[in-house]
RNA sequence: GCCCCGGUAGCUCAGCUGGAUAGAGCAGCCGCCUCCUAAGCGGCAGGUCGGACGUUCGAAUCGUCUCCGGGGCACCA
């Protein structure tokens, strides 16, 4: 059991005899708050039950925290109670909870400080799901970097995780890619044009179409006046790109029959192949890519909406389909099946989300851009009008990286070709880097990203601080050989001499990894792992330079190894969480 | 106009489910390698926690108002 826990029914224990007895009036008991303590001078944790209680027990918050500590019983783990300020009992631990965290991390090794706190719940975690119509760039660089440590952290806390990228390949901006790549291809044929203002700019949209004029010659090729025929102008010439851009894809439809689906998938597959290759490069893997496509072959598309349409959420009006969003909150009621015959995004997004109720998933996590806050309330409206429980469903909202080059601030645009993309920041700064530096801050944190700080100043990053600590404790054993002394043995280890200011305090951190850990997973929190990281890095690295590790002294020596043994074990965890490599030596 | 997020040290950020003297990194200044990796350690300096009012024994933390910054408010995805 949690220290903390052991903590909290001692004082809840006290708290039931004293009503028992009379001493209090009998009420129902409010969760007992333990927390660790700043100040050393208030001991290692402390109890402020007795201030929350006063008013109840209509006594002076000392005097309830003097009979409280008075019926505390002794035990193992606690030394010392005192009673301090208004009335705050502080519990002085003894060492034995200390020297079990060192055994406790020898023994559990990667497992130490998980958590069955999920109970094998079934949860699904959705992130990054970028349309397939460009690279990844480094704003959906902190999407999954976030959301593969929230599913690492929720693992390590019990729950049945499963991941899973929807990939938008249906809809508008799936057809503005394939004319895109379409007319480089004919510019490819030697066609001069105007590129359309609306159309993807990004260089990758060249070679897509180089390689279907390498597979395909001049087949696709079209005459460009033939093209242009009957297609509203575009914007910089006084038209409205939108409906250029529509003109296009119809035409394009028109003049390459079947061959406009060769196209298109050359666009899609080419770039999703690109953006697996990508996050799987910077350790992201995905247990399920989930194609929107599907939910229109399989049917579920036209089911959701049947569904929604029989529970009588549904309404015509100007000829489109609307759902009654507004009858569950949101602001205005949202359109599902346009004038046109078109489903919507928003009816792909319904349909997806009972899908993955169907699939027998307790809890959905989707972990979106915060530009999509705007979703969040249409999306549980129509899980509620679909008689489905909202609050399974929960959406992580990640703030914009802001990027700074040279302490200007960067256009991010996919359509305009404007981007820095994950895979230059990658190259740049290295993957442990980026994803330590992303995971650093909390979600809803802003995040200003400066890409000369981070690639001139690598070095700096907080990630080498904690991994240097690890490296440097691998090399300290690795001498144990050349030296001719024996490997620690944990077993036999006399912690008793481990009495040293820093040795206290190393223990107390390798205990509070357990707390933390759970912390971070209730909360979808990965950055309380970064930080507390880099304070156990710190307290490694200030012990290394007051003591020495290799001595004579067999009894101390092997206490000391058996201890950075543990922090190395605990570092190692900790940066696996965070999808972040623990090395050898650096 | 409405909604979401942020405003804490020169800079970037922790702390926010109320607790006891507000923390870290970077930048600045001063020290530490004949000794297990100096990508390290120690020290100094640096703050009206945007502002006001309120709730409370107690507020950076909760509530209301307000100012500043980012984002969103489509028959786009």
């Amino acid at each position: 059991m949690k220290l903390k826990q052991q903590l909290q029914l001692l004082v809840a224990d006290v708290l039931k005899a004293m009503i028992a007895d009379d001493l209090l009036p009998a009420i129902d008991l409010p969760e007992i708050s333990i927390e660790r303590t700043r100040q050393k001078e208030h001991g290692d944790y402390s109890c402020n039950i007795a201030m929350v209680l006063a008013k109840h027990a209509r006594c002076a918050p000392r005097d309830l925290a003097q009979q409280i500590v008075d019926q505390l019983p002794d035990t193992k783990i606690i030394a010392k109670i005192e009673l301090a300020g208004p009335g705050f009992i502080n519990f002085y631990l003894t060492d034995e909870p200390l020297y079990q965290a060192i055994r406790d991390v020898l023994s559990e090794g990667r497992r130490y400080g998980h958590t069955d706190m999920g109970a094998g719940q079934k949860v699904i975690v959705e992130f990054v799901s970028a349309n397939p119509t460009g690279p990844l760039h480094v704003g959906h660089g902190r999407g999954a970097a976030y959301g593969d440590a929230l599913a690492r952290l929720l693992r390590a806390a019990g729950y049945d995780v499963h991941t899973e990228y929807y990939v938008n390949d249906a809809g508008r901006q799936m057809n503005i890619l394939a004319v895109s790549v379409w007319l480089r291809y004919l510019e490819l044929c030697g066609e001069e044009m105007d590129f359309p203002a609306n159309a993807y700019q990004g260089d990758y949209v060249w070679d897509i179409a180089a390689s279907i004029h390498r597979s395909r010659g001049n087949d696709l090729h079209r005459k460009i006046d033939d093209v242009f025929v009957g297609v509203p102008p575009d914007e910089p010439l006084g038209g409205d790109k939108e409906l250029h851009i529509d003109g296009l894809i119809n035409r394009a439809k028109e003049l390459l029959g079947s061959d406009y689906e060769v196209v298109f998938d050359q666009g899609l597959n080419e770039i999703t192949d690109n953006i697996r290759r990508d996050l799987s490069e910077f350790g992201v893997e995905f247990d399920n890519w989930f194609s929107e496509r599907s939910l229109h072959h399989s049917g579920e598309m036209e089911k959701a909406i049947q569904t929604l349409d029989e529970n009588g959420y549904l309404y015509e009006k100007e000829g489109a389909k609307w759902f009654r969003s507004t009858d569950f909150g949101d602001e205005k009621d949202r359109v599902v099946v346009r004038d046109n015959g078109q489903t919507t995004y928003f009816a792909s997004d319904i349909a997806y989300h009972l899908d993955k109720l169907d699939r027998g998933y307790h809890r959905l996590i989707d972990i979106w851009g915060a530009d999509h806050h705007g979703y969040v309330a249409r999306v549980k409206a129509a899980l509620q009008a679909l008689n489905a429980d909202k609050d399974r469903f929960e959406v992580l909202l990640v703030q914009f990286a802001i990027l700074y080059r040279g302490g200007e601030k960067l256009a991010m645009s996919t359509r305009s070709g404007e981007f820095v993309t994950l895979r230059e920041l990658r190259n740049e700064v290295g993957n442990d880097a980026a994803r330590f530096f992303y995971v650093l801050r909390k979600c809803e944190q802003h995040m200003d990203f400066d890409l000369d700080l981070a690639k001139s100043q690598s070095s700096d990053n907080p990630v080498y601080y904690v991994q240097y600590a690890h490296a440097r404790i691998c090399s300290v054993l690795a001498q144990l050989t050349e030296r001719s002394m024996p490997a620690p043995d944990s077993d036999n280890a006399k912690f008793e001499l481990l009495t040293e200011d820093h040795e206290k305090e190393i223990m107390s951190q390798l205990l509070r990894y357990q707390e933390v850990l759970e912390s971070a997973a209730k909360n979808h929190e990965p950055h309380q792992i970064a930080y507390y990281l880099r304070d156990l890095a710190n307290a490694f690295h200030t012990y290394y330079n007051a003591h020495q590790f290799l001595i004579d002294d067999e009894g101390l020596r092997n206490a000391r190894l058996v201890l950075i043994q543990a922090i190395r074990q605990v570092l190692a965890g900790g940066l696996d969480l965070l999808g972040v490599s623990a090395p050898e030596s650096m």
